[in-house]
DNA sequence: TGTACATCAGTGAACGCGCGTTCACTGATGTAC
DNA sequence: TGTACATCAGTGAACGCGCGTTCACTGATGTAC
């Protein structure tokens, strides 16, 4: 049945898809957001111009895809984060916050996109699922730490909580992508020496 | 001497260094940094294409000129921000907070070019200058709070405490800019409700 | 006060660029009988 | 087991787009004598 499929191998491509999905994250990978082209996927993937356009409509249908992906895999980094953190939940939400910051530091080109709602499909439904459960990785931790149950409801004091944990992980990740902290690094190398300084960060945020 | 200046009006064009920086500003408040293209620049300005390379060389050039003029009126910004906070150490940096996030979401256009490397000529002497003069505000705020004199060098906790503000506030602006604290502010007006909560996210980060 | 000349701001046409998408098509595969 | 046909993935040429920069130039102004 689906073996059928996967031993289908160069009737016109094979996979194609997937070929597409990979070309792009290693440019993702290598060149950033900015250096995407649907075209240069094309290329890479031995195809012509136009083919994409058969599995993903547009160039937004395939990005929106491969940001889907992204967020799948961001989730899973910052429930280990937590977990890593163990019972407490102040460590939890330490944890999850290095997390982060490790997966947006360690994989920029991928980060990026998926805070680029203007290449993306923004209200397609599986991006759209995919970003909101990472989110609800965030706020289940300020739950944790504000000791409060699934069920109650968010005040404003638990929103600033949420709030301000994204900011200060995302302002941290977009300053050090920027450049904007290399001279707190000296010569050393950059993301070794920045991650160090990260819990120290993270202390200084105590919701509640 | 410098009347005679302004009194010439029409021989080619008057000013146009100015018109193009106001051209510039123009584009970046109504369609962002994006929107931002050296012809358009030239078009409002009635001129030809070729005409701002006299003035600015390339269109690096003229955005490194216009990043830096809203570097210094960001500097001004901060000032103002941290004076309304008294002589209160920790009132004065939630001050400069307030006025950090307040300058990046009226000036969307303006904040997000000064943050675009790739847009500008990093190197620039009064560019450099005038984004360290900027991070210097925040760096005194900060060792208001630890009661460090100018002199001392910053120890680790001192630098996590300069880049934990820093991030929160950068977070905070970029996160709304990007329409991800939509969901927080429901159906009401987005600046308005989202700057209230400010304070309350600005007051879990307690350095030191 | 008049003239010759240098300066310099701005012109406008042209350059080459790579892009996303469209279109009519081809040709290999899967399927019904 | 063989044939006719439908499906559908991929082709490749062409579309129009706006971009930043270049180039040889023009024409108004400022300046020296």
């Amino acid at each position: 049945m689906s073996g059928r499929r996967r031993k289908a191998k160069s009737y016109h491509h094979g996979d194609l898809r997937e070929a597409l999905i990979a070309a792009t994250d290693k440019i993702l990978s290598t060149r950033g957001v900015e250096g995407f082209s649907l075209r240069d996927v094309a290329r890479r993937a031995g195809v012509s111009p136009a083919a994409p356009a058969h599995h993903f409509g547009s160039a937004a249908g395939l990005l929106t895809e491969v940001a889907t992906r992204a967020f799948k895999d961001f989730t899973q980094a910052l429930r280990a984060g937590a977990e890593r953190g163990g019972e407490d939940p102040g460590e939890r939400l330490r944890g999850q916050g290095v997390a982060y910051v490790r997966f947006a530091l360690s994989q920029p080109g991928r980060y990026s996109l998926m805070f680029r709602r203007d290449l993306l499909l923004p209200d397609d439904p599986h991006l759209r699922a995919a970003s909101h459960e990472a989110y609800g990785e965030l706020e289940a931790a300020i739950r944790r730490v504000l000791e409060m149950s699934r069920e109650q409801s968010l005040n404003r004091a638990a929103q600033a909580a949420i709030i301000g944990a994204w900011a200060i992980v995302h302002g941290f990740a977009s300053l050090a992508l920027d450049g904007k902290l290399a001279p707190f690094v000296g010569a050393q190398a950059l993301h070794g020496s920045l991650e160090d300084l990260l819990p120290d960060v993270l202390a200084n945020y105590r919701p509640g």
